[in-house]
DNA sequence: CGGATCGAC
DNA sequence: CTATGTCGATCCG
């Protein structure tokens, strides 16, 4: 303890007085160290608000916790660490009647009046009465028709398709499943970033009056972040302003201050870049690292230690350092490094030195973890912020690991495939970056909640959805991502764009009009970009034009032709507009900037509530207009620009003719010889030899899979199926079998695709049309799924997430409260296996057990740790057996920072949670058979 | 290609 | 009183 090292693992209880007595306790948690987590992390990272806590001489380190932790029985896992600025900040408040005993308390966590924050229902009714009748409401429940419509189309395709339909989709979906199955790859470590609360985060640091008020970053009219004490109120991200004062009366708007991210910013990425010089930085807060190479690097470093610390100095300079600007900051980093290396003797002959370094000292083992550990635990050192992290495989499970733990914490995907699935069972769509709310909402309409769902529908689905949905869908359900991060290419396009109060002069018009261009050639020029193409929209108007645009007055002569058409198209009424923006595109890249090509786009919107949607002029209205400016008719601009790619097509790589061809290099074709030959191995290693029909459900046994497609083809053709719909449900047995079969054909997704329309068609083609010249399938396939940095969602429910993840890796399952649990960092339990001398209890320790009071005679507390274990795990079953019921799920809206106006009190749905599974969860259940099934899986069983 | 829409920060 | 600003991707006509 002379560390004062916290944390450990945490055990419900209530078993020991409190010596303070009197507090108003929700419960009291029973510490107990030994598992293996104080040998990897004696005192790592930091923020806990709302702890109590006291050393116990017998039972270790006891925590009380008034965050409304309620266990409800179930056991309780979880780490707390502190770093020692924390344990600085705490203070004693009682007298322990242990010997050694004190009581700790943070200062921050009183729970002041006022700051209780409000209930789900609470908040939405603030938020509909302060939305109903205002045109954004009324444009909102159009959009929100619009979906509907849209689902309803859906259904209608729904309706149509047959069984044998559905039957043949699933065929050859499953058939790209394997392939995409082959195609896995869990060799890389992918690290997701992301700042806490960031904006908000900042403008606490370098104002602590705001330290324990709610604040929001963002204007009246719209707020960017808010902090963890304003969401209790419901004030979150994309909210304005002034909807949030009525949820949140105290709430403190503090401007934005770009400048200051940004600087922010670029002190956490010199950080990542040590790690990763490829990092790839997604907006100011967050960002991707492969840290695969320097892992392997760390494997050779000297032993055990990698790094000290100094606490000290670098937070006293980066207190110094707090509003000096970049230069001396970079100056403060160089001078005095956070890091140097072990070699240096930690025994000092010097024992006040050594006494320093040993307060100091943070140790970092060579797991990822500790990896990811170490960057947070730098990121806070410099910048006294915390960030969340994800670690897993690939791009999309590394974001959605890092929301798990969020704020302040981190969260693994081990790099195995079924860790991957079981990760992704019941997770929610929304929560997968790149399902938003209308996507959600068409899924929902089919019964799709949770990924295993998505997985279990893929053959629906390929048939109801374009293909990229679809494949993105089924990439989803396997977890699969981009294993590679992709250097941010050049940019696209560029623009600017404004809301202001209804304006209808065209005088007005015109000269915002060319602000905006003004702007937008500002811009333009730091970056030193040329461009193609001028558009203009009215809601998005474009136009395209031979020469090359770079300068305001270049720039606004195109824009303001454009916006000449949508006045005239008006006339003699006012054009009325809320909202006006201009953006160019179509820059040129490196080598084209040779050829001095080009081109600009610029738009302008119509007021969206201003309720002007009749204004389409259309073609007509513009080839009227083409008095000035490049003066030519229309029609000749595109020719000419078409001439103009042609020749520098030409000119240029041979890759980039036509657009849209895939193209081919030598990699690509590599892999698609490499995939092939997996595949053949695969038919050569008789996985599988009997296998059931899934039409006529005989089993037929073959070593020869073209053999039993031409069955399954023929069963097709020949069988007369009866029921419809009935097997999207039934096809268990099917699925199963099927889905990891070897498959000889080598039907491509193009042909996948054609089919699906055939089908859909009603035409019944055979499905033995297999051979037509596909050579590039795989190319375009690999290609397509390797690509796709796959972007980006958030949050959150961490009730749910936090559940899944702990149901995998703990020994036990877990019910976490979800009000405030986030304030706490959960550590996982991979490293239980490192054993902790340190904490060894006394010779002839007496301690009792917290769950069934009998005293225990231990050596050690490991020991000890054991029989609470099984202790906990015996009453836990028992209860659960007893009481099936599990505590209905509430979906809290902490951590959504990203929900939309309307729809944030319609978010709180529950996800069915009695829904049989077939698919995704029988194969998963086959393969843990295959596996020892120990208590875990049992207790599993039990919470289905 | 142009325009609308989605999703993300 | 008051509902962002920018960007890329995709789908559809």
């Amino acid at each position: 303890m002379q560390h004062g090292v916290l944390g450990g693992v945490v055990y419900p209880g209530g078993c020991l007085p409190l010596p303070g007595g009197g507090r108003h306790l929700d419960f009291v948690v029973f510490v107990a160290p030994g598992a293996g987590f104080f040998s990897v992390a004696p005192m790592r990272l930091s923020v806990c608000p709302a702890l109590l806590g006291f050393w116990h001489e017998k039972c270790g380190l006891v925590f009380t916790a008034s965050c409304q932790l309620h266990l409800r029985g179930i056991k309780f896992y979880k780490t707390y660490l502190f770093s020692r600025n924390t344990m600085k900040n705490m203070k004693k408040v009682g007298d322990s009647s242990c010997s050694d005993g004190f009581l700790l308390r943070m200062g921050l966590n009183d729970n002041k009046a006022g700051m209780q924050g409000l209930d789900k229902e609470k908040i939405n009714k603030i938020i509909m009465e302060a939305t109903k009748g205002s045109r954004f409401y009324e444009n909102e429940l159009k959009k929100d028709q619009q979906v509907n419509q849209r689902i309803e189309k859906m259904m209608q395709l729904k309706e149509k398709i047959t069984a044998q339909q559905l039957l043949k989709a699933q065929l050859q979906v499953d058939k790209l499943v394997m392939e995409l199955e082959q195609s896995r790859n869990l060799n890389n470590t992918i690290v997701h970033i992301d700042m806490d609360a960031f904006y908000a985060a900042v403008e606490m640091r370098d104002n602590p009056e705001l330290k324990e008020k709610p604040i929001a970053v963002g204007s009246m009219s719209m707020l960017s972040t808010s902090n963890y004490h304003a969401r209790r109120f419901g004030v979150r991200a994309a909210m304005p302003g002034f909807i949030a004062k009525k949820l949140c009366p105290h709430l403190t708007i503090v401007p934005l201050n770009f400048e200051k991210y940004g600087k922010v910013s670029k002190e956490v990425r010199e950080i990542l870049s040590e790690y990763d010089p490829n990092f790839m930085p997604m907006g100011l807060d967050e960002a991707y690292l492969n840290i695969t190479e320097h892992l392997e690097e760390r494997q050779n470093w000297p032993e055990n230690r990698r790094f000290f610390i100094n606490t000290e100095s670098t937070t006293e300079k980066d207190k110094g350092d707090v509003n000096m600007s970049a230069k001396s900051d970079k100056d403060g980093y160089s001078s005095s490094p956070v890091l140097f290396e072990d070699n240096t003797p930690l025994m000092d002959d010097n024992p006040e030195q050594r006494h320093q370094s040993e307060e100091n000292l943070v140790v970092f083992g060579n797991s990822a973890e500790e990896v990811v550990k170490e960057i947070r635990f730098r990121i806070e050192q410099k910048t006294q912020l915390t960030a969340s992290a994800g670690i897993a495989p690939n791009t999309m499970l590394a974001k959605m690991c890092s929301d798990c733990n969020k704020p302040n914490g981190q969260y693994k995907i081990p790099p195995e495939r079924q860790a991957v699935l079981d990760f992704l069972k019941d997770l929610p769509i929304r929560k997968v970056p790149g399902i938003g709310k209308v996507t959600e909402k068409m899924l929902k309409a089919l019964g799709i909640v949770t990924c295993s769902e998505l997985y279990q529908q893929r053959a629906l689905l390929s048939l109801l959805f374009s293909e990229a949905s679809w494949r993105n869908f089924l990439d989803i359900s396997l977890g699969l991502g981009s294993t590679h991060l992709e250097k941010d290419g050049e940019r696209k396009s560029m623009s600017t764009e404004r809301t202001f109060s209804e304006m209808n002069t065209a005088e007005d018009q015109y000269s915002l009009c060319r602000e905006l261009c003004r702007d937008l050639a500002q811009e333009l020029q730091k970056e030193g970009l040329k461009l193609k193409n001028v558009n203009f929209e009215v809601k998005t108007r474009a136009s395209t034009v031979l020469s090359s645009v770079s300068t305001e007055e270049e720039i606004f002569a195109v824009a303001k032709d454009l916006l000449g058409t949508e006045i005239d198209s008006v006339a003699p009424h006012p054009l009325r507009i809320r909202l006006m923006g201009v953006r160019v595109s179509g820059f040129l890249s490196e080598e084209e900037k040779k050829y001095q090509q080009k081109s600009i786009t610029s738009f302008l919107k119509s007021g969206r509530e201003v309720g002007f949607l009749s204004l389409q002029p259309g073609m007509s209205n513009q080839e009227c207009f083409t008095k000035n400016s490049e003066a030519s008719p229309r029609g000749s601009f595109f020719d000419k620009k078409r001439a103009a790619r042609q020749l520098n097509s030409e000119n240029f790589s041979p890759n980039e003719t036509i657009g849209k061809q895939p193209f081919h290099d030598r990699k690509s074709s590599a892999k698609f010889v490499e995939e092939t030959k997996k595949v053949t191995d695969l038919q050569n290693s008789n996985v599988c030899k009997i296998f059931t029909c899934p039409v006529c459900f005989e089993e037929q046994s073959s070593n020869n899979l073209e053999e039993l497609n031409r069955h399954i083809d023929e069963c097709l053709d020949g069988t007369c199926i009866k029921d419809t719909v009935e097997m999207s449900k039934n096809n268990n047995s099917g699925e199963t079998t099927l889905n990891f079969l070897p498959q000889v054909k080598n039907e491509n997704v193009d042909e996948c695709q054609k089919n699906k329309t055939d089908q859909l068609a009603g035409s019944d083609q055979s499905a033995s049309t297999s051979n037509k010249s596909t050579s590039n399938s795989t190319d375009k396939f690999t290609q397509i799924i390797s690509d796709k940095p796959n972007r980006e969602r958030q949050p959150s429910n961490l009730s749910d997430m936090a559940r899944n993840m702990y149901m995998k890796q703990c020994l036990f399952p877990t019910r976490i409260s979800q009000d405030n649990e986030d304030h706490f960092e959960k550590t996982e339990h991979t490293e239980e296996t490192s054993s902790s001398s340190f904490f060894e209890a006394k010779e002839d320790s007496v301690l009792v057990c917290p769950v069934c009071n009998s005293e225990q005679k231990t050596t050690s507390l490991v020991s000890f740790n054991r029989h609470v274990d099984v202790c906990l795990n015996k009453s836990l079953i028992q209860e659960l057996t007893e009481k099936k019921d599990f505590p209905a799920k509430t979906y809290n809206m902490e951590n959504s920072d990203r929900v939309g106006g309307l729809s944030r009190g319609q978010q709180c749905t529950n996800p069915s949670q009695g829904t049989k599974r077939s698919g995704l969860t029988t194969s998963q259940s086959v393969s843990k058979k295959a596996k020892s099934s120990n208590s875990k899986h049992t207790i599993e069983k039990f919470l289905k």
